[in-house]
DNA sequence: GTATATAGTTAGATTAGACTAACAAATTTA
DNA sequence: TAAATTTGTTAGTCTAATCTAACTATATAC
């Protein structure tokens, strides 16, 4: 069994395999606040546990059993925040925190029980995917709004680095998942977007929001 | 804030406190399966946070501050399993191992929720009373099922020392709280009951089992 | 292709929470 | 009340996870 503190370096892992695939000491410490001779450390107890791939000066890598374990603790994570939010009636800028510490529960009833009662969703309140029971997880293929071009019409299908008060500012504006949104006009000098959706005709969303905000394309058909 | 550790030496003082007032280190010790040294060190701990009274080779007790944090987690540890019950719908049997961990997460707006989903309860799925916003909790005054005589007519209204297998004792029995008991005899020999109630017209229970059930007698108006 | 900067490692200290071995106080028993 | 038993404490060790200081390897720049 791993321990909290194990599983907290082999989601970070993942999350960072999610996006460049190789990682080094730095990172993993900037991201998990941790000091690099600590991560170091930590990399080859995980390594004996045959969880992570450790030579020295050697990127970092997940073994299979490792994305697992992570994919797993994913699971449990967005399991929670789904749970959270549809039966328990939280706000989706409210359930990072409590999700962060139910993740490490052990308890295949308690994660079972809240699959079947949310009907096993395949996505969290974020738009984030939810592993499977294998810990398994698709890496979806969202664009950056920050990416697209005006006169497209997109929906909002995920959001990322949900910290709390990014989340409630999207709340203040009613930006929600699977809401359509246009493209009015992009600002060259600082990247920041008009857009229009629902009943607002011509929000402006600055660069650092438009980068955190994940969109499909709508099959214009 | 106190540590899961830390935690857990106070509910058991709150428990002992409950069924002797004067604590030693040594039942302490036998009741959290941890060696007597680590006790001693621990109540200098617990008394350097004035959470517990501690003098060398003196009785151990909680202080007020010490006993309202005790009774918070209680209450954390008791909504947790009345929720797990009647809104995940866990068996009482299955909820113990749970809600000891869950008992630790800190997170005010979970426990509210989950307060306010129950109709705010009085009591947890074992009948036992859950302590309120402040840590208080009524001490029930409830009778062993082993200390009543023949002809009596009783309320199963809780249980004591809530293992699984006790718990699925009782429900192959459909011994549920709320049941009316009639005893029928009493064993003088081994102190073992015969007992009726519901389509159960004679069911024989050990001393062992009656010593563990609390109930309320009836009142015959 | 040497010098500098960046990334990573080693060594040693610290804290929390556990342990064992040995000793001391308190209580019980004869 | 003296001896034996039980209970509690002290001292020192161990592990997990953290840190700082100092050193080394790799990558970058001129």
């Amino acid at each position: 069994m791993n321990s909290p503190t194990e599983e907290n370096y082999l989601k970070a892992l993942f999350a960072l395999a999610g996006e460049s695939d190789e990682t080094g000491v730095k990172e993993l410490s900037e991201r998990l606040g941790i000091k690099m001779p600590t991560v170091t450390s930590m990399m080859k107890k995980l390594a004996d546990k045959e969880l992570v791939q450790y030579e020295s000066y050697k990127p970092l890598r997940l073994t299979n059993k490792g994305r697992q374990a992570a994919g797993l603790i994913v699971r449990k994570h967005r399991l929670t925040e789904m749970f959270l939010v549809e039966i328990m009636g939280f706000g989706w800028e409210a359930v990072h925190d409590v999700a962060e510490q139910i993740e490490h529960l052990h308890s295949p009833l308690f994660f079972q029980k809240m699959d079947e009662m949310l009907g096993f969703p395949k996505i969290d309140p974020h738009g984030s995917p939810i592993p499977d029971e294998q810990g398994n997880m698709e890496w979806k293929s969202y664009q950056k709004l920050s990416d697209c071009h005006p006169g497209e019409l997109v929906v909002l299908s995920a959001v990322i680095h949900t910290s709390s008060d990014f989340l409630k500012y999207l709340n203040s504006r009613e930006l929600h998942l699977g809401v359509q949104v246009t493209i009015q006009s992009v600002e060259a000098f600082d990247g920041s977007m008009v857009v229009s959706y629902g009943s607002h005709k011509a929000e402006t969303l600055s660069h650092v929001v438009c980068e955190r905000i994940l969109v499909e394309k709508e099959n214009l058909s």
